[in-house]
DNA sequence: CCCTCACTTGAATAATTGCTCAATTATTCA
DNA sequence: TGAATAATTGAGCAATTATTCAAGTGAGGG
């Protein structure tokens, strides 16, 4: 077997070299750490739910309880509260409680932009 | 939606009345068509995994082949295979072969913009 | 020609996710 | 206080998804 090459692999894994080294190593040097990585596809992940993007696209425009969002959405008040939640747990949203109402708005000018960005990205 | 808003939900789904109307109707008028929103989400969760937004990371520095960017990764071959075609699909990247080859780059710039945006989010 | 290598693809599996339903909290009003 | 309303939460379920495994394609090399 060869030299550089344990290759105990099961599946042949390129033969365990990089086909490019110098290539891969400056890429890697390039790339976000790791746990800038995650953070950013938690993100998007969030982002990458229709109801969840609706309700974000919805909040940039005005302030709404929950009642109106569930109605602009077309979904259940529980199935909203619960992506609030998750839009909530990102910081995301932020909420304001006035009665019996709950009032959420946008907590991050942020994701407007990214989602002007990728509109201008549809829009091709 | 109907702006009528029939909703004959089994579940109280509050008064089956907008709590405020003009406020939600000013809102819907400013939100992306239902399939903007439904093409947008579709990007936003391609980008929210950590395993191809590494790869769209690594490919804005420089172009790789799919032996590399599974080193990279620390995945399988296979496992980065089906991950660039998810990518392929939505035409990010793009491939090109050489020989046995096959090299892998973005198809399209508005990514790399979406990633600094989201990089700049956080930053915060 | 056969064999190897780089990669693709399909099926199976395990994990995740978004929704509904039911119960619960919190606030208002009679 | 007790009924009603707005919203939250947890459990359970169906659908989706990321990975692995195994088989298959296609380009070179001996």
């Amino acid at each position: 077997m060869a030299p550089g090459a344990s290759v105990k692999d099961n599946h042949a894994v390129c033969e365990a070299e990089f086909v490019d080294k110098r290539r891969v190593g400056a890429v890697s040097k390039h790339m976000p750490d790791s746990d800038s990585i995650e953070a950013l596809s938690e993100i998007f992940k969030v982002l990458g739910d229709p109801t969840r993007l609706r309700i974000i696209s919805a909040l940039s425009v005005d302030e709404l309880c929950v009642c109106d969002i569930a109605h602009l959405l077309g979904a259940s008040i529980s199935a909203t509260s619960h992506q609030l939640r998750i839009l909530r747990h990102l910081h995301l949203v932020k909420h304001r409680k006035e009665g019996k109402m709950v009032y959420y708005s946008l907590d991050d000018a942020c994701v407007e932009k990214l989602l002007a960005e990728g509109l201008k990205h549809i829009a091709e």
